[in-house]
DNA sequence: ATAAATTAGTTAGCATGCTAACGAATTCCT
DNA sequence: AGGAATTCGTTAGCATGCTAACTAATTTAT
């Protein structure tokens, strides 16, 4: 008997995130795919433009040296190429190859297949309050710097050996 | 504009899960400490008995496997000890040390305060509806196996070069 | 009593995320 | 024009999770 509901809310959380992201990859994986690259692919498909790295990291909402690495081995298993860009020797563009465009149907449907199974009997209004509960935590989660304290000292580093 | 609610759950989802932990783990860093190696000494420090890593693993939701490692970093900082029981000579058991009971308390409260922060003025009822949705999406996350198909076939696996 | 099956823990290898620190290119400011 | 600040991508190193394949110990079944 927990003490509060928040006492497991978060394991909660952390267990239903986990837990659909590796259905997600399980079913992705005869597809030589998984999320984290399908969400990128599914991203440049979208786009008509060339798109350089840092858009895709912010478009993502991770952060470029993930980025980094995951487009290393999507490049790598020949999903989509990397060029400098002409007009800023700093970017690089990053393009789809012909075959991950014919294979993103398939995988689209494969996630929007889970999507569906996961989702489908959960009544609208109570997706929506479910969604607006956890975009006010992710929100103070990601601003959250104490409920008083605007600064935070360099605190002692060595514990506890 | 999401094509659907559906569209934008899982990023959601996925984004609140990390954003907590982030979070979590930022608070943690100056106390030697981290989500993961949090739950597990909070799991032994509520046990009575000495327990097994087995015991642990299923109590936390996580493998074998990723439990030895985070033993493993437990160990190396100090924060608990193994040793093989008597009675069976596969098993280890795991303790505390003492150090990390002085220590556990002011974890524990900063994991509080967070969980607190995170959640406090959001309404009893959202929550409860949250949590349900939560754990219908979970559950069926971890069993499903598509909606129709019992079994699946070993499909190819080399995609697309 | 012993061969087979199961269970506990480990190792190896991978995926997904992070921060810190860096080099190269560009932009901004005086 | 020229130095300072910013931006883009990278590398290095870590944390947390997984599965597959293994060893060693115990239990089960013949």
């Amino acid at each position: 008997m927990p003490a509060s509901d928040s006492d497991t809310f978060g394991p909660l959380l952390h267990g239903a995130a986990l837990a659909w992201r590796l259905k997600l990859d399980e079913r992705l994986k005869p597809l030589g795919m998984s999320q984290a690259k399908w969400r990128t692919l599914l991203h440049l498909s979208r786009a008509q433009q060339p798109v350089t790295q840092s858009e895709i990291a912010a478009r993502l909402g991770i952060e470029e040296p993930t980025l980094v690495n995951l487009l290393h081995r999507l490049e790598d298993a020949g999903w989509v190429k990397r060029a400098s860009a002409q007009h800023d020797r700093r970017c690089k563009t990053v393009t789809l190859q012909r075959q991950a465009q014919r294979v993103i149907g398939r995988i689209d449907a494969a996630a929007r297949d889970l999507r569906h199974e996961l989702m489908s009997d959960i009544p609208r209004r109570e997706l929506a309050v479910c969604m607006s509960v956890l975009s006010r935590i992710r929100e103070k989660a990601e601003r959250a710097n104490g409920p008083v304290n605007g600064k935070r000292p360099p605190t002692s580093k060595e514990w506890p050996k």
